[in-house]
RNA sequence: GCGAAAAUAGCUCAGUUGGUAGAGCACGACCUUGCCAAGGUCGGGGUCGCGGGUUCGAGUCCCGUUUUUCGCUCCA
């Protein structure tokens, strides 16, 4: 374990010093739990969108694309259920580091009054005997009294204090009714805190006029509130699916490991819209081949599981994750979920619009049932980076690290490198790269040693190096070095496009 | 959010009881160099995370703060 722990530093490490992530706003002593890809980060996780947005809408004619607004209509995160979700007011007590809902608290309170009013009715009750009128004694005790205009005091701050949620108020009350924690028995609160996940912000320029809105934390309502534009204007038929690649935003209460779980992180969902009753069958189908998917990068078939929930989600029927064995654990990486006819017909309810589709088959209208795979750009990113780092011991001693990328997804394609930077070997390279540039994403590089060149591209795992010698200059040819292997062979310059091409093609994973 | 630890050059780190900020690698120029991190010469780069305090003097001691890591907690 304390190995693995080593590995993962050691990875951040490699990512910023090779320009693959840095931390945000690093200048400024960074922002929590955000990160920037660099140079070479970029282009990774470009190829592997390319790979699933490929995978999604070129191996299924029933699999479109769209790309979403950020924004939405505040209404949409009613009707997912995100804002009832995830709006309870939070304390903690200091010494015990327990953490209570502050609402809950106050109503333990108002309950505690009630019992004591109750209390002293019942003494009465006992002593007065059958001659007790309550009513009477509920209008006239003054103990009694007392404690229901307390309590009704406090029931009104309190209802007050929620309906405009001001935190504020509900730890003064809590301070205010000395309410102490069950457990320490002690009165030494934190300040009550709104762990509301999503972000917010206001739209339109007027104080009065402005509304508030949250940037979105998942893309997938962004394909239900598309689901009729997408079904009517491409004539699909069900069974289909709508795929998306977008940024989402979470404001999570712990943050951390690198980019597993950022506050913006990017999502690649696909909705997948079926006939009810025939959801199952199709959660299993999308399960095998998210699976297979992921086996076809070849970082190792033992690195992924399944993790199949036992608990689900209000909206689900049956969901699984598809985990990676990361140097910390293994993690999920995707998402399947069975998320039944929840989202359509809930948006249905909200907007007032009828979501239903017309199955000429069977000759009736129904609403689809869903079937989403959702997996983390981010998360994916690091399952490849994990699975690719490589400290290699060599023959002669040495050591080199190497990222044995999928050779389709690798940043740079190809290293053109002269043996010597003199002698007309340069301009010769140059000369090579400048044919090559338009369709591989290349590099010059004639500073250093050959050896110490191999190395450099080793570590940003670029699958293949060319190397320009003085032979090159009458003969034609060129060395090419393969990363994963180091060894070499001579081939014709004019062979290097469809060789590197054939090779590099995301064909050879697509193929799976 | 709580607790613990850490923060010195792009990276990895050293820095003595408090007394002029260093090394290796990396980076740039030139020379050398025929295939797996070679060598030489010269050079650029740090208000020691940030803000206070103690002191004649703070990278070093104290307090606060930010960021990161680990453990809890929370969430999905």
């Amino acid at each position: 374990m304390a190995q693995q722990e080593d590995v993962f530093k050691k990875l951040v490490s490699h990512c910023k010093e090779y320009g693959f992530v840095f931390p945000s706003s690093e200048i400024y002593d960074g922002l929590g739990a955000v990160y920037d890809y660099g140079q070479n980060g970029v282009e990774l996780k470009n190829n592997i969108k390319r790979y699933w947005w490929d995978s999604m809408t070129l191996l299924n004619e029933n699999v479109v694309g769209i790309d979403s607004a950020i924004f939405m209509h505040p209404t949409i995160w009613k009707a997912s259920g995100h804002v009832d979700a995830f709006n309870d007011p939070l304390i903690d007590n200091k010494d015990s580091k327990k953490r209570y809902r502050a609402d809950v608290l106050i109503e333990e309170q108002l309950a505690k009054y009630d019992d004591t009013i109750e209390k002293e009715i019942e003494k009465a009750s006992k002593r007065f005997g059958e001659a007790f009128d309550e009513q009477k004694f509920r209008e006239t005790h003054p103990r009694v009294l007392e404690y229901a205009a307390k309590r009704e005091a406090l029931h009104t701050r309190f209802v007050r204090a929620l309906n405009d949620t001001n935190l504020e108020e509900l730890q003064q009350i809590i301070i205010d009714e000395a309410i102490v924690c069950p457990v320490s028995g002690t009165r030494n609160w934190t300040e009550v805190r709104q762990f509301n996940l999503m972000f917010s912000t206001e739209m339109g320029s007027t104080a009065d006029g402005a509304m508030k809105i949250y940037l979105r934390p998942e893309t997938a309502q962004g394909i239900f509130v598309n689901f009729l534009n997408v079904q009517k204007s491409g004539r699909m038929k069900i069974p289909f699916g709508i795929a998306q690649i977008g940024k989402a935003f979470r404001n999570e209460i712990v943050a951390r490991q690198f980019i597993f779980r950022m506050r913006e992180f990017e999502q690649m969902e696909m909705q997948f819209f079926v006939r009810p009753g025939e959801e199952l069958k199709w959660f299993d189908q999308w399960k095998q081949t998210r699976m297979r998917w992921h086996k076809a990068l070849g970082l190792g078939d033992h690195k992924y599981r399944f993790h199949d929930h036992d608990k689900l989600a209000h909206y689900a029927n049956a969901a699984t994750d598809i985990e990676f064995e990361m140097p910390f654990g293994f993690k999920e990486v995707e998402g399947i979920h069975s998320r039944t006819d929840f989202d359509l017909s809930s948006h249905e309810k909200y907007s007032g619009k009828k979501i239903r589709y017309f199955d000429p088959e069977l000759n009736q209208s129904y609403t689809p049932y869903v079937i989403e795979t959702s997996i983390g750009v981010d998360r994916m990113f690091l399952s490849i980076l994990a699975g690719s780092y490589c400290e290699e011991q060599l023959a002669d001693g040495e050591t080199r690290v190497v990222l044995r990328l999928p050779p389709a997804l690798a940043p740079v394609k190809l290293a053109v490198l002269p043996l010597i930077k003199k002698d007309g070997l340069p301009e010769k390279a140059r000369e090579i790269m400048n044919s090559l540039k338009f369709d591989f994403q290349c590099q010059y590089d004639e500073k250093d040693s050959i050896g110490k060149r191999y190395r450099r591209q080793d570590a940003i795992g670029t699958p293949y190096c060319v190397t320009v010698d003085h032979d090159t200059l009458t003969d034609h040819r060129v060395t090419i070095r393969h990363r994963d292997t180091m060894e070499q062979e001579r081939v014709p310059v004019a062979d290097l496009n469809p060789l590197i091409a054939d090779k590099v093609s995301l064909k050879n994973l697509l193929n799976y």
